[in-house]
Parts: structure tokens; sequence; C-alpha cells
DNA sequence: GTATCTGCAAAACATTTGCAATTCT
DNA sequence: AGAATTGCAAATGTTTTGCAGATAC
């Protein structure tokens, strides 16, 4: 944390270790709940912050794996996410074989969403030019 | 429209019309202000019933490229976004070929979220015992 | 004339912001 | 003391809900 330029604060210590400690994917709301049995004066405002700056400073990853809320995960390797229509566990789907294995099963895929960021070839254009 | 059940009303048929006249995968609130123009009377609140319904009945696809807000596309066969982080701009990718493309050439992409919405082994299982 | 559709206002919900109080060094 | 951090309350922005009025068949 400190490697990062994060002053390890109780509260941040806390709300990282939270999220390092599962695969759960939570939410802002969620950790609020969980550490707020452990720190009452814990608020949400707080919980929304560090998250913010654990994210800003890489060493947690905001994913959007559907509905509403945004959901974090402290595993930062590129991956997406592989969420059950059954039992509705969500697990982590790593680049490329797992992914070209599941595309393949398409038994077993009812839906997939994928969002790409990155530079468009006429921006790529333009940058080259200057 | 009819032939997938739904009763064509006037707001109904602009707003549809509306999607399947633009690649920009617009937000409710974009849809309503565009069509305010030609219908006084109308209301977000029909902008996001109608939405709704056709994403059920399967006109339309509702997609999370980024941020808080949904949007909404009238391209319904399987495919992925692709922001261009310069310029803004939202394409469509198609699997698998452009999906493969594009995570080869780590040059230009900067980001890589997926969702795959599915059944997974130990519900398959289950089933399968039944 | 009854069922469906529309639209307003209010509610709900996640997230952000302004600012004051607290904590850390 | 001074800077950073926390936390409350209020604001914001999107989407949903309840219900009354309008429309269509």
């Amino acid at each position: 944390m400190v490697e990062n330029g994060i002053s390890p604060s109780y509260q941040r210590l806390k709300i990282y270790s939270c999220l390092m400690g599962t695969k759960s994917h939570p939410t802002a709301y969620t950790i609020f709940e969980k550490l707020k049995e452990e720190i009452p004066s814990l608020s949400k405002t707080t919980v929304y912050n560090v998250l913010k700056l654990l994210v800003d400073k890489g060493l947690v990853k905001a994913v959007r794996i559907e509905d509403h809320e945004l959901r974090f995960d402290a595993e930062v390797r590129e991956h997406g996410h592989f969420k059950c229509s059954v039992c509705g566990e969500v697990s982590d789907v790593f680049l490329n074989q797992e992914l070209m294995q599941l595309i393949e099963q398409r038994n077993k895929v009812t839906e997939i969403q994928f969002n790409i960021t990155g530079v468009c070839e006429k921006c790529l254009q333009i940058s080259k030019e200057k």
C-alpha cells in the first residue's frame, strides 16, 4: 500500500483487506455493511472514497458485472467474469484460453457482453502524424 | 414489432426507429431528448417503459458500456463494444475474428472488461441428475 | 366499455460533493 | 499547529413505482 503512495490508515487497510479476502466481487455497500460491525463509526462516504483511491492507484479493479451497481475486485490482472444464471455465483475468467473455451462451449453460455477501451485507428493515425 | 407480440403504438414505433437509425448506443435520456422535439407530450417514463419492453421481447439489447447509465442497441446479434479513449466513439466488435484481432493488437487496447452469463459446471451437473 | 398505454410526480437507489470534525505527525 | 483523513447530511443523476388520465379496439 505504501509502495503505491497510499498512507495506510486503519480504514484503508480494513477496506483493502476485505477485498483481498474475498472472491465475491462485493459492492461498496456490501463492504460497508460488513465492516460496519467491526468499525461502527465507519461511513459509507469513506468506503466510496477509499475504493476510488485504491482503483486510482491500481490496487483494485472496478468491475461492472451487471445491474446498476459497481463491484470491486482485488484481482487486478486483466480478466473477465462468468456469472452462473442458476446459482448466481461469479467466477473469474482469464484471457485467452478460458475465454475461448467458454465461447466455443456455447451450450453453457447465454450471454456475452464485452467492452474494450483503447485508441481507434483514426485517432492512432492522427497521433502518428504529429 | 407485431410478430414479437408488441402492439405498435406511436411512441413505441418512434422509440424503436430512433434506435434503428443510430449506431451511437443512446441512453434512455438521449432518446427522450431527441424525440421530445417531435413528440412534445412524450414522458421519460414512457421511454423507460418502452425500452424495457423492447429488451424483454428481444428487439433491443441493453448494454452497459461504462459509467452509471444503461445504453441501448438495436443490434441484437451477439457482439461487444470498443470505445476509443481519445475520441470517445463507440463501435461494435463481433466475435470471434474481430475480438481476437483486438486482443492481439495490444498496443491499441488499454482495457478489456467482459461478462459472460451461462450455467456453471456445478449447476449443469445438478440439472443432468434430475 | 374495458383493457392497454401514457405520463406526471414522487420514490428509490447508488454515488458524489461540501464542509465540519477528527486524527495523525 | 498543519495537513491529511474521516464522516455526516444534502445533492445529484438514473431508473422505478403508484396512480390517474388518455387512447385504442
